[in-house]
DNA sequence: GGTAGACCTGGACGC
DNA sequence: GCGTCCAGGTCTACC
């Protein structure tokens, strides 16, 4: 929520998103929680047209994973000091973007940088070349693919993105023309295997931002690590010494299918 | 298959 | 205020 386009309303915590509809048309989505699903409406005193509000629906529908059953996880958590909170929470869902192009977009953006290095660079970016609200127009949508492909590499560069920039640029070329299909990876049908080898092709995404996507597909099978789970994983099981990647997966190898999950909302004392 | 070094930026730190 | 060092994943060249 904290990388634009998502925001949070000040006043009432309500998860917001401004949006690009196939229409055309930019507006801003408030999202909240509603009996048995999730309430969205907009701002703005406009009429939203029948097609309008299916993509709505359909897009909101991926963003929070409505689809997903949990309770195979829930069961498993149960006898789990680590993880029993998760069921009472109801934890599990994690946010993602309407598009596979936007979060693998982002993901690249959080490799070897600070978190704050990663808002700094998907502002940039979206405030750049992403479509106004016409209501506020300092505020924008994601840029598509065919918007970002239009940039120069440095002008990327110059945004600080760094020697990501090409990567970025390579991203939404091979999307606009085709040539990359990344919304098909939102499959079910295509095997876990076969979507991370797919992604590990994509230049810029290595071991780390595979897991984290696949963790956004909805597939637990990896877990995303890096600097933060070497160290709290070392502190967790091996008394603060240094430990590799290794050592890290063995630590959540037990949780099969769910891994990704088991490590994504363990309770760390530390 | 494994490893070292380069890539880029911002922040911490010493002077 | 300036210079240096370091953190952070991925890629490439090399062994």
């Amino acid at each position: 929520v904290q990388l634009p386009p998502f925001g949070v309303d000040p006043h009432d915590g309500t998860l917001t998103r401004i949006e690009l509809l196939r229409s055309g048309r930019v507006i801003e989505l408030f999202i909240s929680e509603a009996a048995g699903g999730a309430s969205v409406e907009t701002h703005e005193r406009i009429s939203i047209t029948g097609a309008e509000r299916e993509e709505i629906a359909r897009k909101v529908w991926w963003m929070l994973n409505l689809g997903q059953s949990f309770a195979p996880f829930y069961t498993l958590t149960r006898e789990e000091p680590g993880l029993n909170h998760v069921e009472e929470q109801a934890l599990g869902r994690i946010l993602r973007s309407p598009t596979v192009f936007e979060d693998t977009v982002k993901t690249i953006l959080t490799t070897n940088t600070t978190w704050a290095g990663t808002i700094r660079m998907v502002e940039a970016l979206v405030s750049t070349y992403g479509p106004p609200l016409p209501t506020d127009p300092s505020r924008h949508a994601f840029p598509t693919a065919g918007q970002l492909a239009t940039a120069e590499e440095r002008e990327l560069r110059e945004l600080g993105l760094g020697y990501r920039a090409p990567y970025v640029l390579t991203l939404a070329r091979d999307t606009a023309s085709g040539r990359l299909d990344l919304e098909a990876l939102k499959e079910d049908r295509l095997p876990t295997s076969e979507v991370h080898h797919r992604l590990l092709g994509i230049r810029g995404v290595g071991e780390y931002a595979a897991a984290n996507l696949l963790m956004l597909l909805g597939r637990y099978n990896f877990v995303p690590v890096d600097s933060w789970a070497r160290n709290v994983v070392s502190r967790e099981w091996y008394g603060g010494q240094p430990i590799g990647d290794g050592e890290v997966k063995a630590a959540f190898e037990r949780w099969g299918p769910w891994k990704g999950l088991a490590y994504w909302f363990w309770n760390w004392s530390s």
